[in-house]
DNA sequence: ATGGAAATTGACTGTCTGGTCAACTTCTTT
DNA sequence: AAAGAAGTTGACCAGACAGTCAATTTCCAT
């Protein structure tokens, strides 16, 4: 039973650096120093086993959002959210690529997730915005593509990394370049929504409690 | 000669929708209604095939960014840019996910180009953000981040459509979707920036421009 | 201690894949 | 019209793949 949180462990990262077509389950038993009959033993199928990997990723996913509260200061919650992430994106590379490979090939495995849990969690959160705006605390926005572009944002910074180490003329990410990211995204969207803090304090007190949870 | 071109656009479609590892060359040949041997004489090799039809991508993506001078008004300059990315989103979504496939797995066939031809374009192009900074055109940002989140939410249109249509529940994205698209990401941009226009007109401008160009 | 369930694994297999090739047809040039 | 180049294709192959299975070991409740 310890096996299987380690293979989906294993599993998470080849399948990100491979996709689902060109990872294979000689690979991931390599990965996880096990034969490959013992994969099969635990998850059956191959596609079972990316089942597992990917329900695995989802449970992080939804949580992310409940900052966002009708009684929360926009500008806190956004920034928090914003914040929380681009330390999944940090911390949890492989998770997103996997994530973002199965939407971008349709979704074949997570089809009917997305159209119940997640589309419920948005319009929940969207009209929390909806009433954000009302009480002219934010700039209009129609709040589903607001969360549209705060996922594509955050988890450029996981799903693309290696397309900004190039640009950037570095090997990889490191801390400094997430912190530059997690700034500019939130300053973008806070301003953006016409309620950036005053000073630079607000942001930067939201980046040193992020980078003490991390 | 005449197939190779429609050879490059049907492999397209097929890498997109199965990754390059899960597309195969019978599918390829298949949706080309062409026999497999001819895709190999054609091209030799599957990643032969593969290097063509990113090629054939790449040169769409960089041209994208000539509207950024110096001597460019800023919100003119990035709404054109904005919306140009946007409207590739749209027409070839294809290509982005392609594009989009390769970066996540670590860009094994696109490093070079990468670190060469897309360095030196983005790092002409920060020079030019640089400038509008120094006279206060715009608000200070990084650059380059601030490029890595404007491919991130332009390209999130065509990559990620499937999560977008099914939180918004519909099928398929239509013209009005990606009207709003365009018109989120450049407010949130230019308003991001300090340099919102004064009503909704110059934005409202680019969209129709936009509109009559694709 | 013991018996049955759970876990482990090396050896095996049917299928599918990218790629080859020789035979054949169609173009192009003179 | 002739002949060589370019294009086309069905049949074939070696290797890699997911999945199977019987034999064995480890675990644990009694």
């Amino acid at each position: 039973m310890a096996h299987r949180a380690h293979i989906i462990a294993c599993a998470e990262r080849i399948f990100a650096e491979h996709g689902f077509a060109g990872a294979t389950m000689s690979r991931i038993a390599e990965a996880a120093a096990l034969p490959k009959a013992n994969l099969h033993y635990y998850f059956g199928t191959k596609v079972l086993l990316y089942r597992a990997v990917l329900e695995n990723i989802l449970t992080l996913w939804l949580d992310d959002m409940d900052p966002i509260t009708p009684e929360a200061d926009p500008a806190a919650a956004l920034a928090a959210y914003i914040a929380a992430k681009m330390a999944h994106s940090r911390n949890r590379p492989h998770a997103s690529k996997v994530f973002a490979a199965e939407l971008l090939h349709g979704a074949p495995e997570l089809g009917t997730y997305l159209r119940l849990d997640l589309r419920r969690k948005v319009a929940e959160k969207s009209a929390v915005i909806e009433g954000w705006i009302a009480r002219r605390l934010i700039a209009p926005v129609e709040p589903r593509h607001l969360f549209f572009t705060i996922w594509a944002m955050t988890q450029t910074y996981a799903d693309f990394d290696t397309q900004m180490a190039a640009v950037l003329g570095i090997d990889k990410l490191d801390a400094g370049d997430y912190a530059t990211g997690t700034e500019t995204v939130i300053r973008l969207v806070l301003r953006g929504l016409g309620i950036a803090p005053a000073g630079e304090t607000e942001v930067s007190d939201i980046m040193t409690q992020q980078r003490r949870t991390a």
